[in-house]
DNA sequence: CATTCGTGAAGACGAAT
DNA sequence: ATTCGATTTCACGAATG
């Protein structure tokens, strides 16, 4: 029967041969360790090799990644494929018929009704054809995303390690079933802007959807979702992670970083902060320490880098300038 | 002229009901 | 699910240098 072997050989390699029990055992076992960043418990997934915390994501040890067998099964009816780049053309011309439904007819192909025994196997044919299918679904969306995900942080300067994070979250968020109602790019986009913050090299939501194929809001709904979800904590980014690399943009001095960190802290000191937006608390202290070093620059040119807007600049580095007169030393 | 400053309407977000 | 308060943004005009 020419389905049932192709089923049975396309289930070998996109199966892990270790794997030969019943389900996809993700098998995730607890262990003693503690997580080094946030203390919480460590989740081994032996599947992939990867040892996660249950909090934060953070990958500490990563023997092999693996990001699984090339699937070649795909399916013909790509209906959430309103891909645009990418896809290397042996992905869509290698499915012929690998991934083609077992009938439910209980009937042979001239159309003679089956012996009840047979109908039994092609039962079981079925149960396995549908598990099949619907698992290669979901490796196809993951496929998807990972790729979404390493072109963004590429796209973004993010290191490896962030990716990495990142799609663990992304896991997570899949196997939690997250994704129903919610695009790939969202969830994918999502999951490194989390990744990135917890790394402490934050990007902001502008910056992210600059990257993304989905617009902010898309993808920030989706954060929110999955931060709640998954428990994830993720604490407010600190406005002087932000410093360096918007420095550096500008082309000022080292001088102005150091001496925008010091009106960040005062401003901390005097809980000026909360609930503004650190990027624009980070923005503000660097225009404010420009002006305090006199290296020029305007409002506009920190707002165009840091995507703040001029007003938001304006309101803040007061307030950090107020902070820092009321504790002029740090003591 | 460029830059900075202030304002009011409008949108988005988090929290609370 | 809606409402409310705070924050940010946009668009504009005025002041400043």
């Amino acid at each position: 029967m020419a389905h049932r072997n192709d089923v049975a050989t396309t289930e070998n390699r996109t199966r892990n041969p270790r794997a030969d029990r019943e389900e996809v055992g993700e098998g995730t076992d607890e262990e003693a360790d503690a997580c080094p960043e946030c203390g919480s418990s460590l989740v081994t997934d032996e599947g992939r090799a990867e040892t996660v915390c249950s909090e934060c994501g953070i990958v500490i040890e990563e023997d092999l990644v693996d990001r699984g067998p090339e699937w070649r099964a795909f399916d013909a009816k790509e209906k959430d494929e309103k891909s645009r780049v990418g896809a290397p053309t042996t992905r869509t011309m290698h499915d012929k018929g690998l991934s083609t439904t077992i009938g439910w007819r209980d009937e042979d192909a001239y159309g003679r009704a089956l012996s009840s025994r047979k109908r039994e196997r092609m039962k079981r044919l079925r149960t396995w054809d549908e598990r099949f299918r619907t698992k290669t679904a979901r490796e196809r969306n993951l496929k998807q995303a990972l790729g979404e995900i390493d072109r963004m942080a590429s796209a973004l300067g993010l290191p490896e390690n962030v990716r990495e994070t990142a799609s663990v979250i992304y896991r997570r968020a899949l196997e939690d079933d997250l994704l129903p109602g919610r695009s790939i790019e969202a969830m994918a986009t999502a999951s490194l802007y989390a990744a990135a913050r917890q790394a402490n090299t934050p990007r902001s939501l502008d910056e992210c959807a600059t990257v993304s194929r989905v617009d902010q809001q898309s993808f920030a709904r989706a954060y929110r979702y999955i931060v709640s979800e998954l428990g994830l904590a993720v604490e407010p980014a600190d406005p002087e992670s932000y410093l360096p690399r918007f420095v550096s943009d500008l082309d000022l001095s080292d001088e102005v970083e150091r001496l925008a960190r010091d009106l960040l802290e005062a401003a901390k000191r005097e809980s000026v902060h909360s609930g503004k937006s650190p990027v624009g608390l980070a923005a503000a202290s660097i225009y404010a320490a420009a002006l305090l070093s006199n290296e020029q620059v305007t409002q506009s040119a920190v707002g165009e880098v840091t995507e703040v807007s001029e007003v938001t600049i304006r309101n803040r580095y007061k307030e950090l300038l107020d902070a820092a007169d009321d504790v002029p030393a740090p003591a």
